[in-house]
Parts: C-alpha cells; sequence; structure tokens
DNA sequence: TCGATTTCGTTTGCTACCAAACGGATATTA
DNA sequence: TAATATCCGTTTGGTAGCAAACGAAATCGA
C-alpha cells in the first residue's frame, strides 16, 4: 500500500473478520459497497456543514440549482429525473427552494397539468457565486487522490451505478 | 476503455461540459464526487426496495443491527458512533427497532443516565436469516468488477472518506 | 361526444436525518 | 457539601426522502 491512509479504518475491518470468523461471506463486495455509503455520506455532510450552509442549501437543493443552471428550464418531473429524487421529494425541493426565492414555477398554458422551474435572477446568481466554491470542495475531498485515481474511481462507480440500476 | 457501460452517463457528462464552456472546472473530481453520491443512493435504494423491505428495515436500521451483532450490546453513544448517525437520529432509529421487536433498551446501573442497546431474540434471528441475503445483494451490486477491482475501489473510497472527515 | 383511462404535480403519512435545546445524573471544585 | 460544570439520551423543529393516494387535466375509444 502506497499512500497513507486512516489505519483505524482497516483495524475495524479486521476485528469485522474475527467476528464472523467461519460464516460465508463476500468481504470484498461487502467493503466496497459500505464504503460507498460511508464516503457519500461524508462528502455530503462536509458540503452542507461548508460551502452549502452560507446559503441555507441542502446537497438536494444544490443539485437542483446545478441542473437548472445547466440544462435550464425545465419541466418538473424532467427536473426529477435529472436530480434522481422522487416527483413528491421534488415538490418539496422546490417549495423550499421557492422560499429562498432562488426558483420559480410557471404553469405551461398548452397543457395545464404541467409546470415548468427556472432559475430567479437570485438563483442564477447563487449558483454562479456557489459553483466555482463548490467544485473547489469536490477538489479537497478527492484531493488525497491523482487524476488518473480520480477517473478510475468515477468509472468504477458508473459500473456500480449502472449494476445497481439507478431506479 | 474495456468495459461496457451505460453510455447515456458519459452523454451527460460530456453535455455539461459543453454546458459550462470555459468556465474553469475540475472536472475530474466534480465526476468523482457526484458518482460516490449517485452510486451510493443506487446501492441503498435497491437494497431497501429488495431485501431490506421484507423486514421492514431502512438502510440505518439494518446497520444497526448489523452493529450490534457483530459488536454485541453496546452503549447508545458508542452504538451512534459506529452506526455513523447523530445521537438524536440514532435514538429514532433504536425506536423503530424497539417496535418491530428487534432491539431493546436496558438501564446501565452504575450511571442513570446511560443506556445499552442489544439485540432481542427476534433480532438476532432476523439479521441471521438477513445478512446472507444482504451480502448476496452486495455482490450484485458490485457483480460487474473483478475482485482487485473492488479492492481498488474500496481503497480509494477509504481515502475519500479520510479526506473529507467523517465528522 | 362522452365515459374511461392515462398523465401530470401535489398531498399525505411515514421514516430518517441533523443541530440545538433540554433535563436529569454525574463530576468537579471552592 | 453546595454550587457549578459537564455529560448523557431524548425531544424539538426543521428539511429530506419515498410510496401511494389524490384531483385536475388531457387523451383515447367507441
Amino acid at each position: 500500500m502506497q499512500h497513507r491512509t486512516d489505519p483505524r479504518l482497516l483495524d475495524a475491518e479486521r476485528l469485522i473478520g474475527e467476528r464472523l470468523g467461519d460464516r460465508r461471506l463476500d468481504f470484498d463486495s461487502m467493503l466496497a459497497v459500505s464504503n460507498i455509503y460511508r464516503a457519500a455520506t461524508a462528502v455530503r455532510r462536509r458540503a452542507e456543514k461548508g460551502v452549502l450552509s452560507e446559503f441555507g442549501l441542502s446537497w438536494g437543493g444544490f443539485t437542483t440549482l446545478w441542473v437548472l443552471w445547466v440544462w435550464g428550464e425545465m419541466q418538473s418531473a424532467d427536473l426529477a429525473e435529472e436530480c434522481d429524487l422522487s416527483k413528491g421529494t421534488l415538490t418539496g425541493v422546490v417549495k423550499t427552494l421557492e422560499k429562498r426565492g432562488f426558483v420559480q414555477r410557471t404553469a405551461v398554458e398548452a397543457d395545464r397539468r404541467k409546470v415548468t422551474v427556472s432559475l430567479t435572477d437570485a438563483g442564477l446568481e447563487a449558483i454562479e457565486q456557489l459553483f466555482p466554491r463548490f467544485n473547489l470542495y469536490e477538489g479537497e475531498m478527492v484531493g488525497d487522490l491523482s487524476t488518473s485515481e480520480k477517473q478510475e474511481l468515477a468509472e468504477l462507480l458508473r459500473r456500480v451505478i449502472v449494476a445497481a440500476g439507478s431506479r
């Protein structure tokens, strides 16, 4: 192992092996999956306590703003899909973002069941200020990895996403 | 790229690059971090809809049961730490597990502020039935990866966890 | 054209999650 | 030993998240 790591993590892993003894167990898969989850939690918490808290945004709120910035005004269902949220959850997130004045809803005349969501001026300003700082945080979170390791990590995860099936 | 992946994922990534144009942007870090989050979400959802739903357990509930199984009876604060949950959240999770009859609380005589949590017989039976099936699911979720790739993934994530700081 | 079906976003009811406030119990210190 | 501080788990108030039920609107069939 050519890089320093927190030795406590490996200790815990070894201990688990001892406790489970001779049970048949796919240890490699277990560690890969549980580390995905722990890493995601750590990364989300750090982002929410750091950059995002200054704008009163949750991870989901930031994602929504980001998607609207990149893709522009979107219909509600597409936005939920792109943010990887259920439509019910998106209603709540958009409601919160509306309260903060970052997004607005617009009824669609052609089909009055539909609603589009778009950034307000304040929302545009927020995401333009926020994104560079968020991207710096992202860099810190994977700062211990080389460029090729980051790419390798992203690629391995891409395959997990496909295997798990995002829906 | 020697493995098949969902081409839609890479398309979306390419699109983002186009939309952001010439903004300075750490693309590799962004993809690594966002894929960590998406993979965790996908993996959690699939587990909760599959194995865990049969026992009426959330991811957090399963984790708690698992930790109690491996470590045995624990004091509430240590359990929260080990499950990577705030103590307030743990109170709620344990409450739910109590309702299901899987765990029990015990007051500590020596220090009456403290409470220990342990598996009931039903809880022991549940986790012993559940774990092998959960482990199979874990295997499926990373089934597209070779053993050394799983280990590589776990190791890269371990370094992210340390860099992000789990608290 | 009008009843049935489908398709929207929202609402509802639930669990999960956090930070911060709380209140009881233990430690500390004057 | 009495006042103070600290340490526990719980509660509170908020957002987030899902599935399923819902109501309004559009579409389809006959």
